[in-house]
DNA sequence: GTTCGTGCAAACGGTTTGCAACAAT
DNA sequence: ATTGTTGCAAACCGTTTGCACGAAC
């Protein structure tokens, strides 16, 4: 994702680009993992040295009340989600590490059978551990 | 729930039953809403006025750690679920209120096509809202 | 008399907020 | 000139911890 591209996606979104919130949706949404906002502070000031705490909250707040992200409070705080689709959640119990599980991949049954509830929104939690890959 | 039953279950559980951790079981237990641990002191409270935030943190905490309840992080901060086998949950969107839906209800199928972990556990989170049924 | 449980208050980590300085329009 | 953005530090909320007292074995 380029400067740019990001750049007219914050606009679209009625989110003036200023270089720090460049910077900032630059790093989370050209990312698979689930960066919390510690993790986007520290990634960003290697760019821009000079960003606060405070800046960073405010904007990752502001890009997911326009919709550009969303927030999951899995584990201890909150984590920042840059795929707005529907998907699921692979959490490793061990290391905290979370992957996206595609939305076809796995599908649910018997959600018609609640009755006394009208459903928005649904997701897969799964825990376990990723199977290591090296050797 | 009996205090009798709630001071076996303790003991079974290798928990001594001081009567502050009873009364702790007691309304934890006894309780299909997912109260926070605020809220359990708040209750807890009620009949025993005397008990403070750390006595309810140390007893919910050990009762996880003997398997006698679950935590979930959903919202702002930790939620305790008195219901230890498996089930999926639904949240109201507005007022956060979160209700357990039976395992055999909904069912999940895909599973087997990840390959690249091991899976131990998954829970369906779904969000909505419940339908009134006043009038 | 040693171990365990409790209360208090301080500390903690993640997040929000108030305010003053500053940049953009 | 008004409005929007940033940094700082203080406040905040949920949770944990250190310590001293008291109860249980």
């Amino acid at each position: 994702m380029t400067d740019i591209e990001v750049v007219d996606l914050l606009r679209a979104h009625g989110i003036r680009p200023s270089a720090h919130r460049v910077a900032i949706a630059l790093y989370v949404l050209g990312n698979e993992t689930h960066p919390s906002a510690e993790t986007v502070l520290r990634n960003v000031r290697e760019r821009l040295p000079v960003i606060s705490r405070a800046t960073v909250y405010n904007t990752l707040n502001l890009m997911n009340e326009k919709g550009l992200l969303r927030q999951h409070p899995f584990g201890p705080g909150t984590v920042f989600d840059s795929n707005v689709s529907r998907h699921h959640h692979f959490i490793d119990s061990e290391t905290g590490e979370m992957r996206d599980v595609p939305w076809e991949k796995l599908s649910v049954s018997g959600l018609d059978s609640i009755k006394d509830a009208e459903i928005t929104d649904y997701m897969i939690v799964i825990r376990g551990r990723f199977k290591k890959r090296e050797a």
